[in-house]
Formats: C-alpha cells, sequence, structure tokens
DNA sequence: TGTACATCAGTGAACGCGCGTTCACTGATGTAC
DNA sequence: TGTACATCAGTGAACGCGCGTTCACTGATGTAC
C-alpha cells in the first residue's frame, strides 16, 4: 500500500542509522539485509525500493557515519577540553564496549579494505579526521601537527582494535589506559584515575 | 584410497599454512573450506578428517601463524639492528601490500573480537608480542618498557589497518611514513629514503 | 620373502540452510476532474 | 467539496547460489601370516 509521503522520506535514514551500527558490532558480513530491515521495522522486500544492493548499503552507511562523526568533532573538540574529552571516550571501555556507537576505523577498516566501494571514502574520512586533529589539538609545532595527528589516529585505532580483540579483560584495559598515557603530553588528558572498566558487556 | 604415512602427517600442516595465509588475504569469513582444501590440492571432503569444523581452523590456524611469528621475532629481532628492520618491513608497502605473508593482528583482529575460540589465543599472542618488545628494543627505562611496547604495537597495528583502508596511495604512503617517523627515537629507523612505494599490488 | 586382507586418507555427490535478490500483489494516499 | 482512479512503498513467497558439513565408496599402503 501507498504510506505518508513524510513517514517515508525517514525511511531511508533510518536504513541507513540501523545498518551503520549493525555493521560496526558485526561487521560487514555479519549482517544480512534481512536483519537490517527488521532492526527497522519492515520486511526485507522495500530494501531494494531504497538501495541498489547490499554493497550500495555498505557505502552509503559508512558515508552516513563518516559525515555524523565528523559533525561531532566540529561540535564537541574544538576546544582543548572537548578533544581531552574525546579522546578520553575513544580510549575508555565504554568505547571499546559498544562498538555500534563508536568510531567506524576501527570496527570496519580491515573489511573495508577489501570492499571496493567502500575505500575511497574510508580515505576520505581519515583525511577529513586527521585534518581536524591537526587544527583542534594544541600541538607545540604546527610544521609537525599532520604528522602528529596521523600518529594520534594510528595509536587510538590500533589501540581499540587491539583492546576489543583480546579475550583478557586486564590486558585489554591496560592497551587502552597505556594509550591514553601516551597522548597525555599531547593533549592533557585528565583522567589517571581511570574509567576503563565497566565490566558490562565483555565476555 | 590408503596414503603414505610421511605424506600425510603434513597434510595437517598445510592446511594451517594455507588457511592462515587466506584468512589474512581476505579475513574469516571471506574464504570457504573448499577454497583451502583446493589451495592445499585436496577435494574439500578429507577436511573433516584433520579438523573438527571451519571455527576450529581458524583457532589452530591463528595459534599456527602467532607460534610462527613470535619465533621469528626471536630469531631476527634480538639485536638492535633485527628490531630495526623488523619494524622498517611491518611500516613498509611491502607489507601493506602482502597481508597474506604479515601480521595477524592488522589483518584479524576485527574478526577475531567477534569469534568466540580466538580471542583467547589473540590476547596470548599480543602479551607475548609486547613481551619481546619490552624484551628487544632498547628503552631507555626498564620501567616504562611495557607501556612503551604496547604503544609501539599499537600504533603499529593501527598505522597498517588504516594504510590498508585508504584508497589514496599517497595518504596511505604518509600514514606508514609518519609511523615509522613516530618510532624513530626508540628504536633508531635507518630508513629516511624510504622504501614505501612499490606500486605493486595496489587497486 | 610372498600372499591375503584390513586400514583409512582421499573422493565427490548430496544435504540443509541462509543469503542476496526478484516479483506479483496489496491497499492507503495523493491527484484529476 | 466529493468521487474515481492512478500511484508506489510495503508484503511475503520464491529464486538460485554458495556455504559448511556428511557419507557411501575407493584403492594404495601397511600388516599378519
Amino acid at each position: 500500500m501507498r504510506y505518508p509521503a513524510a513517514e517515508t522520506a525517514h525511511k531511508h535514514e533510518r536504513i541507513l542509522d540501523k545498518a551503520s551500527r549493525l555493521f560496526r558490532e558485526r561487521g560487514f558480513g555479519g549482517v544480512s539485509v534481512g536483519e537490517i530491515m527488521k532492526a527497522t521495522g519492515l520486511t526485507h522486500g522495500p530494501f531494494y525500493n531504497h538501495f541498489e544492493s547490499k554493497e550500495a548499503l555498505m557505502r552509503e552507511s559508512f558515508e552516513h557515519r563518516g559525515n555524523e562523526s565528523l559533525a561531532a568533532l566540529d561540535r564537541d573538540c574544538t576546544t582543548p577540553e572537548g578533544m581531552s574529552a574525546y579522546v578520553d571516550y575513544y580510549l575508555s571501555a565504554r568505547h571499546r564496549d559498544a562498538p555500534g556507537d563508536g568510531c567506524l576505523m576501527p570496527a570496519l577498516a580491515a573489511e573495508a579494505a577489501r570492499v571496493q566501494g567502500v575505500r575511497p571514502s574510508f580515505a576520505q574520512f581519515v583525511d577529513a579526521t586527521v585534518q581536524r586533529f591537526a587544527r583542534y589539538v594544541p600541538w607545540q609545532s604546527k610544521r609537525t601537527a599532520r604528522g602528529d595527528s596521523i600518529r594520534m589516529l594510528a595509536s587510538m585505532v590500533g589501540a581499540v582494535v587491539l583492546a576489543r580483540a583480546v579475550a583478557d579483560e586486564a590486558l585489554s584495559d591496560e592497551i587502552l589506559e597505556e594509550a591514553r598515557r601516551g597522548l597525555m603530553p599531547d593533549i592533557g588528558l585528565s583522567s589517571s584515575d581511570s574509567p576503563t572498566t565497566t565490566g558490562k558487556g565483555r565476555k
């Protein structure tokens, strides 16, 4: 049947939202089109009214979330305090244990490297993120700001990737804590009483 | 038919080798049991003479490759020159473009986080690697050696993960180069004329 | 040492299943008159 | 403003396909005598 135009207009975005979250939680290959549509509250049929294919959805949902993330950086991280809080969250147990709410890079980088359509978006997202870091972090020298930003991003992504893959919670916490400690001189992280252990959501 | 006992004894290991390589190249989900057996030169049937399930193979092949990697560290990286050469390779275009020959962590960490059986092995492998770094790298202070080793590993893994996911080759090279530059003071990397661009194998 | 037989890794057809994708159909909404 | 009809997002059965896994069968090897 035909549905109200206003409602229909939001469906596309709702699919993107749900898909992006599920992909980050379980990977591109770990989520079926049917599950995504079910999470959106629909049957799997009308998926192809909105997207050409599953790969097209991967691409669009990646870009959708990438833009969200960049907007959040521009909103919350323009001050040193905001930037510091962001990095503190990024390297927290909360972020580690909730990939669906978190950053695209540690969740999807490895798979994205093998999906032809996603790699250009990924490059753009990495570059845009590095530019934000270079601009918003109070680096000592402007000359090395870009290089420092790249190293900062790489250590953040690497730490979260490793912390998630490791079954031993003590080691996982240690990885996040040491990564935070390494970034302290750069961004002046406040918390030495680390909010690392929530204990929730880890198996 | 029955086959020579000596030949049979090596088959298990050959499957592990091929599987480990294919998994690193295309991910756990990107390789079928049939492909692995074909690469080993057999049909898919006898797979279950050697392994209980695909997940068991994931586990065993992960451990197999992990032990290989640790043995290589103990063989080649006990001197500062050896360690420096290892890191130089790790952050090279050669490693980036040939995940099948390379490290488990950037290739499989994200997926391994979701495979119950692999996570304990992953933790053990990370911890063992960190211990080698702490022992073999000529750190300024022994007190901070473990923390420094964790940070070093995280930045290496993060840099390779990002370099692989990024379609833009210039950005990809830049990520590897900046990561190498960041580790110079620690391990005294030699190459400033970077062997970053091979141009081969990138799409 | 020579022969008869049991072993068991490998073969390849077959299975059930879930996936991405297609399509004839539905029926409330929006539009033409 | 009221009625008749076209629209088209959503429905749900169906498709072909490749996957992980099973199994009856094969036949050279290793062993018993």
